[in-house]
Order: C-alpha cells, then structure tokens, then sequence
DNA sequence: AATCACTTCAACCGCCTATGA
DNA sequence: TTCATAGGCGGTTGAAGTGAT
C-alpha cells in the first residue's frame, strides 16, 4: 500500500493556472479569508488540490508581494541568511517581507549559486573551494570585480579576482566570523616570480606600490567578501 | 527564418511535522 | 500511545522564454 494522496486527485486540473481559476481564488479568500485549504477549491469552484490553491495564493496571488528582481540589498540578506540557515527557505523568506519561499529558492539556484561557484566559494558550506575554479570571463557577485585593472593604463595585475585564494579556510559558523589580514590571503605565483610559492596579497601590494592600487585591484573583491559575513578584514 | 542550447521560474511531488481524536 | 489528517516545506521538473548559431 502506498501513501495515500493529499486529496482526491481524480479529474482535477493541473499544470498553469488560468486567468478565470486566479479571480476565483482571490475572490473567494478576500471574501471568506484563509481557512482550510482542502474545502477551498470546492467553496470556490475550482477543480484544483488544495495544496495548490494553498501554493498559488502564497506564491503568486497574495497582494502584499513584491514582485520583480531582488535588490542587492534583499541578494546580501538571502546569502547572509542562508550562511545561518542553510537551504530552510521559508525561514529565509520571514526576513524578506513580500518575498517567497520558492522565490527566493528560485533566485539561489539559478543566480547566487553560480556566483558562489565562481568565485570558489562552495554554496552550501560558504567556506572557500579548493582549488578555486577559474573564470576569467564573468562578473563575481553583485558588484563586478575587474578581472584586469589598470592604472592610468601603466600597471597591469597578473591576477584575475579568482585567482585570490582565501589562506584561512578552517570551519566556522556565523557567529565565529572569522578575521584574516592582508597577509593570509594568498595569490598564486607570478610567472615572473622568483619562487613558485603563493605569495600574499600583502606583500604583492608592498612590492608593487602604494594603497591606491590596492583598493583599485582588490577594492571590489574585499568589498564583497566583507558584504557577505564570511570573513572580516583588519 | 529556423533550429538548437541554455536559462528561468511556476508548479508539482513526496516527505515531515503538528494536531486532534 | 497510536493513527489519521492537514498544512508546510524543500527538492525537482518541465514548459516557456531568450539568446546563439
């Protein structure tokens, strides 16, 4: 014997909802309000699962939504959250007033997921990637991070933003929120280098010059790991 | 213009938990 | 305590849209 089903499936509507089931629905729950969703499709003359009118509601026909994008704002918060919660959406989706659940998992998968990756950070650990995958095509994150800066076209970096290897990689939670300095975060060899060690971002930038090219080639990249709770910088 | 590949997101599925008898 | 039921949640799917060739 199998789990039984959540409701009487036979002859009911699946697949998009339709203009006319939509005004039904709210009708019924501007009129009535929320109640038990197993009798709603019937009271309301629809021939759909409770269960999904109880999705279509919340998901798309609530008036206090907010639809389009995410601000940067609400993708720092979900990255935030998430580094806490792990994957509990609808525990992430309390803090994002007028946002779903299944939006807000939506948005991780397909967007702030594959920027993670790219910048070898492992979604679901938050923790740095090792190695780190290399891209030298995209923007990481909500900011572009310049793959190759000049300065007043005269110096050019050797790296690419993911090339920077975080040296600090132990285990922490959010309340541990680990503080790394310049000379724990490591970059790969140049091929003009003496040694083949990794060599830090600190002595890359002592060796090169002055402050203003730091902020100008690692400026972005700070910005974003700061913004995003995994680690501090001093 | 046609076709293919890739991306997005609404919706479904099945499991888990809370509640009440 | 056990069982049945409903609601809620997270993972997954597939149709539609978009861009590339």
């Amino acid at each position: 014997m199998g789990r039984q089903p959540c409701c009487d499936k036979v002859g009911l509507t699946k697949g998009p909802w339709t203009a006319d089931e939509d005004k039904k629905l709210v009708n019924f729950i501007l009129t009535n309000g929320q109640c038990c969703w197993r009798v709603v499709p019937k009271l309301a003359g629809l021939l759909r699962c409770g269960k999904s009118c109880r999705l279509r509601w919340t998901n798309y026909l609530r008036p206090d939504l907010k639809r389009g994008l995410l601000s940067d704002f609400e993708k720092k918060l979900v990255i935030d959250l998430h580094a806490q919660l792990g994957n509990r959406w609808s525990k992430i989706a309390s803090h994002l007033p007028g946002r779903t659940d299944n939006e807000i998992k939506n948005h991780w998968n397909t967007h702030i997921k594959k920027k993670l990756k790219k910048m070898g950070i492992d979604p679901v650990t938050h923790q740095h990637l090792s190695p780190p995958e290399v891209d030298t095509t995209e923007e990481v994150g909500p900011f572009p991070v310049k793959s190759t800066i000049s300065t007043n076209d005269k110096i050019m970096s050797p790296f690419k933003s993911n090339d920077v290897l975080l040296a600090n990689n132990s285990n922490f939670c959010i309340d541990e929120i680990p503080v790394i300095g310049p000379h724990e975060i490591l970059l790969p060899p140049t091929p003009s280098a003496s040694s083949n060690a990794a060599q830090s971002i600190e002595g890359y930038c002592s060796n090169k010059l002055n402050s203003d090219i730091w902020d100008q080639e690692f400026g972005d990249v700070f910005d974003f790991l700061g913004d995003l709770n995994c680690f501090k910088f001093v």
